[in-house]
RNA sequence: GCUUUCGUAGCUCAGCUGGCUAGAGCAACUGACUCUUAAUCAGUGGGUCGAGGGUUCGAGUCCCUCCGAAAGCACCA
């Protein structure tokens, strides 16, 4: 602690700290007798009367100060926003000079009675001043105005990248839209619980360190437990365990929860990550769209008021029923080939054809992926169901009902980003043996991606898994979607970041 | 992992083809001011220019290595 940071201005709040004390001012006390947020205090003052004066005890951070010899104006900032503070020495003629020791940054309360200044702005007259707690590290100071048009103009904003992920608490502090984000970010979260919950599906907690790791194609953070011995794999999807849980009976189950991929970072990807799966019994792919749709929409509602949401000025609804594509008709037409029963050489020479850079050995399911990813994907700009997977593509949902070669899949797409991945799930344990042991294949040719065979899966869907319909949605992403966030370190509180040295 | 760009005061930024003691605004400090609001006015202090090495008479500026970040690429969700 000692080798802080101890630059003149904290020496200087330091000294201000031990002057508090010699007067009898303890800095840090235990608590204080909040009666009102700022903006109920706010809420308070009415035009009709003016001279109401209605009493108050509000708490927050200062965030400016204005003195003028014996009278002073602050702001000071709690969860619902600012209010300004007028303090005259008159009031409080022994304690006026003390104020003089208070800075930017501290935390104080104050009580006193709700009025209307001269210039018209809604302020608190102090009767009683307590320091709640000194603040020694000086935060940057974004000053607001409003301009004639009514625009809040911000000046010299707390803008570098780095120290605001670094030290995301003073972030929070001064830059409100990013505080707002958060917010919508926990309304995600809450809504999507309560309409689970609301249906009867249970929320569960299943295992994070996990002996095999499975349920998705990626490279997992390995750890190793002391007293057993054994390397244990950090996880990487749900999937495996929810199904399980279907397997022992129950109907509807959920978890929200943080997978673990150790691979590269960049705008979309942070190596823990949070994803909400979703199974329930006796339905089918079908049936999980139109619940898909029916959630978001209220999600979004939850989160905007409204069915309409703007991504880099672009209008996304989720008012409409959404479209629903058939993966090889949208490739078919934007490749001018049906890229089903074509060899993967083939496929090959049409990627190439297209300027798409692959392998040139890359699987066949691994090259139709990329003409997706290239030719369709970016279009897919209002929500949209892409359905019916090629089954390479896809080792963990059940064959297609009619169409062979294909499987009742679907995944969702919106402004271009997939949002959530859904199948009937795969209950065939013959089928399900195969297609794990062509994953087991793979995985001995080279591809570190490739699932690996989980007997102890296999034995519970052997055990009986009754037709399902599950689910599973990029939390992270869908918050960027509607929070009009274009890199994941936006959404989270606390991006992963190399150490400073 | 690769490529490019960036790192100057607590914060936001200037600093030219290398050239006097590295600047500004905000914040801080001293003083004035009892309804201000980007408060105002007068004055003061504050820097290992990310770190280390090199070239040069001279480096914030040019070169190399390292650290960190951002954007793009690759991989993935």
């Amino acid at each position: 602690m000692s080798e802080h940071q101890h630059n003149d201005l904290v020496q200087r709040r330091i000294e201000e700290l031990h002057h508090l004390r010699e007067a009898g001012i303890n800095p840090y006390p235990v608590a204080f007798g909040k009666t009102h947020s700022t903006g109920e205090a706010r809420n308070l003052f009415s035009d009709e009367q003016p001279d109401a004066h209605p009493v108050v005890a509000v708490a927050g951070r200062i965030m400016a100060i204005r003195r003028m010899g014996k009278a002073s104006f602050f702001q000071i900032q709690d969860e619902t926003g600012r209010i300004q503070c007028y303090l005259k020495k008159d009031d409080l003629p022994d304690f006026y000079d003390h104020f003089r020791l208070f800075d930017i940054g501290d935390i104080v309360g104050v009580e006193g009675y709700v009025f209307k200044t001269r210039m018209g702005e809604i302020s608190v007259h102090t009767t009683a001043l307590h320091l709640l707690c000194k603040s020694i590290q000086p935060i940057p100071i974004a000053k607001e105005e409003t301009d004639a048009d009514g625009n809040t103009v911000i000046y010299d904003a707390f803008a570098d990248k780095e120290l605001r992920y670094r030290h995301r608490y003073v972030d929070l502090i001064v830059n409100p839209h990013v505080r707002k984000a958060f917010v919508q970010r926990s309304t995600v979260i809450s809504t999507m619980r309560r309409y689970f919950d609301e249906r009867g599906w249970m929320e569960v907690e299943t295992p994070i360190l996990q002996p095999i790791y499975g349920g998705a194609t990626a490279r997992p953070f390995v750890t190793h437990h002391n007293a057993l011995n054994i390397p244990l794999y950090l996880r990487i999807a749900d999937e495996l365990y929810l199904k399980r849980l279907i397997v022992g009976g129950f109907e509807g189950v959920y978890e929200i929860s943080k997978n673990f991929r150790n691979e590269g970072m960049d705008k979309t990807h942070n190596p823990e990550f949070t994803a909400m799966e979703i199974y329930v019994a006796y339905k089918d792919y079908l049936w999980m769209m139109d619940m898909a749709e029916d959630l978001l929409r209220t999600v979004c509602f939850a989160v905007h008021g409204s069915h309409t949401t703007t991504v880099g000025g672009t209008e996304i609804s989720y008012a409409e029923p959404f479209r629903r594509i058939r993966m090889m008709d949208e490739i078919a037409k934007a490749a001018g080939a049906d890229v089903m029963g074509m060899s993967r050489e083939d496929v090959l020479a049409l990627c190439r054809s297209h300027k798409i850079d692959v392998a040139g050995n890359a699987p066949w399911s691994k090259l139709v992926d990329e003409l997706f990813s290239s030719l369709v994907q970016p279009n897919l700009i209002q929500p949209t169901f892409v359905i019916d997977y090629p089954v390479e593509m896809s080792p963990l949902a059940k064959a297609h009902r009619t169409d062979a070669g294909l499987v009742e899949r679907f995944e969702l797409y919106i402004n271009g980003a997939e949002v959530a991945n859904a199948f009937s799930e795969l209950n065939d344990p013959i089928d399900q043996r195969q297609r794990l042991e062509q994953q087991a294949q793979q995985r001995a040719d080279g591809d570190d991606e490739a699932m690996v065979v989980d007997e102890d899966f296999l034995f519970a869907i052997e055990t009986g898994l009754p037709p399902t319909a599950g689910m599973g949605i990029g939390i992270d992403r869908l918050v960027m979607t509607l929070t009009d966030n274009d890199s994941i370190r936006d959404v989270l509180f606390f991006p992963q970041m190399k150490p400073e040295r």
